[in-house]
DNA sequence: ATGCAACCTATCTA
DNA sequence: ATAGATAGGTTGC
């Protein structure tokens, strides 16, 4: 961990509540992000190879760029005299566009807060969660990726995409780094047939023919459907005249524009809106986030008991009433929180430990009473095998075994 | 308009 | 140890 040269990195300042790359870089937003030992996140990106590193003062960050590379894919007599090589402060650039910097993180937690008590007892361990600006084409691939599945597969597919059908960018610690595909690049024969060797299963099919159908049009099809107000600035009031709980006009029309590909339905229209297009107020219902609207806003009932199409923008529209434009980032607060990948956050906190007895156990993350002391048991132990394997820290696992033991004890008392 | 089985696969769960 | 459920769903009947 300690054996980086930050020197040599450029640096950001920016706090953990406005940006925590540990959080938003693997809450499944992006699938292409590796983070080495050293704590460095790695990603090929727009033709360079970007890391990047954080601590509570600063984002660190630093790209190969082309002319790193053996074969530039352009002479350097094609560039302005003025500009031969891209410099940091274009990887600056690109940051801030990517990591979506210009709104302030802090204030919309706080008008999320202020207007929803849930998210205000769920947001505190989950800050920094930011919507990542992605390209719609790999969003809109991703997503197709996700249906049935889980993140680690997910990435591992998307990754095997790149290796198979992205140009080549470099190499980081001996690891290779290629681009993301471009769409006719999964348009050609036979590449169903090898996305189902590859393991992609039923999703082939469904990748094949969307690219085949984004080939088909105009080549800035998809950027017609992008939200134009350039960066969105979260802070005005959400009641303006243009506002409703269906959302904008341009948001519903991407969404309908969506569902016409394959393997696309309401939910992926929903993650390429929100991280592809630049639509905040779209609002993705999964399973995840199927699970908090029944438990924690009322659904689940009557009318809406099961997740149909009318359910589903129900829910959508109930969220962006109470959350305001933004909705979907805020969703993406509570749908991280919920992620087992993040279970350790919501452990019981052991305050004291004496020859094996727990002596004070404080709770945080959920409401009082028996249902939850038994649901914290549960993400207890879910929390040991992750940590068992990410981070090896031996001491803490003893102590929380025994909090297991200890809790487990109060089950259906 | 809602309900339902089928769809690929790796990992978790009981 | 092993069948069943689940993981950021969509499709077609």
């Amino acid at each position: 961990m300690g054996a980086l040269n930050l020197a040599e990195w450029q640096k950001l300042p920016i706090s953990l509540s406005e940006l925590c790359i540990n959080t938003t870089l693997r809450c499944g937003q992006s699938f292409r992000w590796r983070k080495n030992d050293a704590g460095v996140w790695s990603m090929a990106l727009h033709n360079r190879i970007l890391s990047l590193h954080q601590d509570p003062q600063y984002l660190y960050y630093r790209s190969i760029p082309p002319s790193a590379r053996q074969t530039p894919p352009t002479p350097p007599s094609s560039h302005p005299p003025s500009i031969s090589e891209p410099t940091d402060d274009d990887t600056l650039e690109l940051l801030h566009h990517y990591l979506n910097l210009a709104p302030n993180l802090t204030d919309l937690y706080q008008q999320w807060s202020a207007s929803d008590a849930n998210f205000a007892k769920k947001a505190p361990k989950f800050t920094g969660v930011r919507i990542l600006k992605q390209d719609a084409w790999e969003a809109l691939v991703g997503f197709i990726c996700s249906s049935n599945n889980n993140i680690a597969r997910i990435s591992q597919m998307v990754h095997k995409l790149c290796i198979n059908y992205g140009p080549l960018l470099g190499h980081l610690d001996d690891e290779p780094y290629h681009d993301f595909p471009p769409p006719h690049a999964l348009a050609q024969d036979g590449v169903e047939a090898k996305l189902r060797s590859l393991g992609f299963g039923y999703r082939a099919k469904y990748l094949y023919r969307t690219a085949c159908m984004i080939s088909s049009k105009p080549d800035n099809w998809l950027e017609t459907l992008r939200n134009p107000e350039s960066p969105t600035l979260g802070v005005e009031p959400t009641s303006g005249s243009d506002w409703a709980p269906e959302g904008r006009p341009g948001y519903r029309a991407a969404h309908t524009a969506l569902l016409t590909l394959q393997g696309v339905g309401p939910k992926v229209a929903d993650c390429v809106c929100l991280m592809g297009l630049g639509w905040g107020e779209a609002v993705p219902v999964d399973t995840h986030v199927w699970q908090i609207a029944q438990r924690d806003y009322k659904f689940g009932k009557g009318k809406h008991a099961s997740l149909t199409k009318a359910t589903y923008d129900a829910v959508g529209n109930r969220f962006r009433a109470l959350w305001g434009r933004e909705a979907g980032w805020a969703h993406s607060v509570l749908f991280t929180a919920d992620l087992r990948a993040f279970s350790e956050r919501l452990v019981a906190k052991v305050e004291k430990v004496e020859e094996g007895v727990v002596i004070g156990v404080k709770m945080e993350g959920g409401d009082e009473g028996e249902q939850d002391v038994v649901k914290v048991e549960e993400v207890v132990e879910r929390g040991i095998k992750r940590e068992a394997e990410e981070e090896g820290e031996s001491k803490v696992l003893e102590v929380e075994e025994k909090v297991v033991r200890k809790t487990k004890r109060r089950r259906k008392a």
